[in-house]
DNA sequence: GTCGACTCGGGTAATTCGGGTC
DNA sequence: AATGTCCGAATTACCCGAGTCG
């Protein structure tokens, strides 16, 4: 019923963002929202295509639920700040709804996902973390707060176009971390600024991303670290998957809180990066050197 | 197998390319895909005829794999199994499209969740782990299908109507228990039969999971134990959950495959499910218990 | 021959088209 | 220039009894 590549017709739209049928049509034939045509020649859009378009429009969504996204607030950009300490809240007492409103809201606010990512959900989660140091949160409330972190990262992913591309990019983290956040958030950066990615979950070996990276091939191979169980183990291990990345023209991009200066300095990669606007950041301008060449290529 | 000059029947398409059946039959009448027809009047189209219809018209293939489909799944046991079947493919090579497109199928064909959890995702991942064993399938290719199969299964939760009820349920895995899916499937199949469930993620601390229970009195608390560090701190710690259990008035209900028969001797709950099958009887008849109270309180 | 699932064909209600006008 | 409203014609979705398929 509600599978994710299903197409709306103008009319959802329209209700949906509160405007005439009419106009929308228009903005259609105008190439706006990318439509596509049954054989008698009703519109139809992909959902991914319709947000994009109404994020760039400053759109206000006023009946989501005609499009299967979450009831929005339909308040006005609060700010990331007030949106973080909202979220807090939301996430600690098991709020789904809410939770899922307040980042949708910045989301439709024209917020780029990367600042989402490190200044509402990640500031979310250092709190998090602070108020548990506190005492002043449960371990069961933490725990239910990434559940629903991560379910609200796979609708934002659900929310996007689908990759067209075929830059592949992969990642994961090793074994023995478990933060599925950190990829989770990576998979949906790379896939806002174009990339094929997909995220190989948590616990990877490292022979095993060796032999992932070997047959899939992917342009950029990311890794989170935010628990290492032996230092020197992980150099060595991590030198190899180095190496396996530069063999493969693989472009090895590292992040996590684990990578302290000492550890970074024995290690070799093509970036590391802080937060996900580095890692935006460094996806782009990888984008920007591969498409020349391959306008080189198809001139 | 999946040879151009097969013969697929409207009902297929229709699906494939989601619109109606007598949208497409109406098409077929007017000419713009080539059909021929049977004895009895019944019509059939070329695979390849009806590619090249959608790629004129610009269709987007909603479910591709409809069209890989034998003409006939009329069995629904035999759908299933099949199912299963091309779900292992589809995972072990990363393909989340046909991944989550196969499982939706089988939801659309009306099949009970319960049954979709046990005969074909988890079954999956019975079929990947011996594999894995067998050294045809890599760990990362076995994390990988983790990640989609989570992914589908939160896609299909967010398909379901809201939880309307009161009536909570409250579940997770053990500290060091990191099996995602079946809390994840249990989350689901609470959900569908009416209950306001929220799964709080895994390895959570035995004494947060009692705090969780106090705070937030659920009518139910589920724990799937797939991995166990110490079988006597188990034991004894289980026993004090069991007890707030009881005081809380929750139905503590266990499963996993951790849980054998000594064990379960010396454990003390309300029901345990080998399957998300069992779960979801024992769930309804819980709710059935609890909704003619309601329904009296009510009246 | 039975049986369940599927399909046919036709009818109806709802939606959408394109265009014209405000 | 852009939007909202109205219109007849066309298209689509949903329904159902009878017939077909395997």
């Amino acid at each position: 019923m509600d599978s994710p590549s299903k197409l709306v017709s103008p009319k959802q739209v329209a209700r949906a963002i509160g405007v005439s049928e009419s106009s929308l049509k228009r903005w259609c034939d105008r190439g706006l929202i990318k439509t596509v045509r049954t054989a008698g020649g009703h519109r139809k859009m992909l959902i991914g295509e319709v947000l994009t378009f109404i994020r760039e429009n400053n759109h206000v969504i006023v009946s989501p639920e005609v499009l299967g996204l979450p009831p929005a607030s339909r308040l006005a950009d609060l700010g990331l700040a007030r949106g973080k300490d909202r979220l807090v809240e939301a996430l600690l007492e098991g709020n789904e709804l809410l939770s899922r409103q307040i980042v949708f809201d910045l989301f439709l606010a024209k917020h780029p996902l990367s600042v989402i990512c490190d200044d509402v959900i990640a500031a979310a989660f250092h709190t998090i973390g602070d108020k548990w140091e506190c005492k002043e949160a449960e371990v069961y409330q933490e725990r239910r707060a990434c559940e629903l972190a991560l379910k609200i990262i796979f609708d934002l992913r659900r929310s996007q176009r689908q990759p067209a591309g075929t830059l592949l990019a992969l990642g994961g983290t090793i074994e023995g971390d478990l933060y599925t956040l950190p990829t989770a958030m990576a998979e949906l950066i790379f896939r806002d600024v174009g990339y094929n990615a997909s995220s190989l979950g948590n616990s990877i070996p490292f022979d095993s991303m060796t032999k992932a990276i070997g047959e899939t091939r992917p342009k950029i191979f990311w890794m989170s670290v935010s628990h290492i169980r032996d230092d020197i183990d992980f150099v060595t291990e991590f030198a190899k998957l180095s190496q396996a990345c530069s063999m493969a023209g693989a472009a090895l991009v590292v992040g996590g809180r684990a990578l302290n200066r000492d550890l970074r300095q024995k290690m070799k990669y093509a970036a590391h990066c802080d937060t996900m606007q580095h890692l935006e950041s460094f996806a782009k301008s990888l984008l920007g050197s591969v498409s020349t060449v391959e306008s080189v290529k198809s001139a």
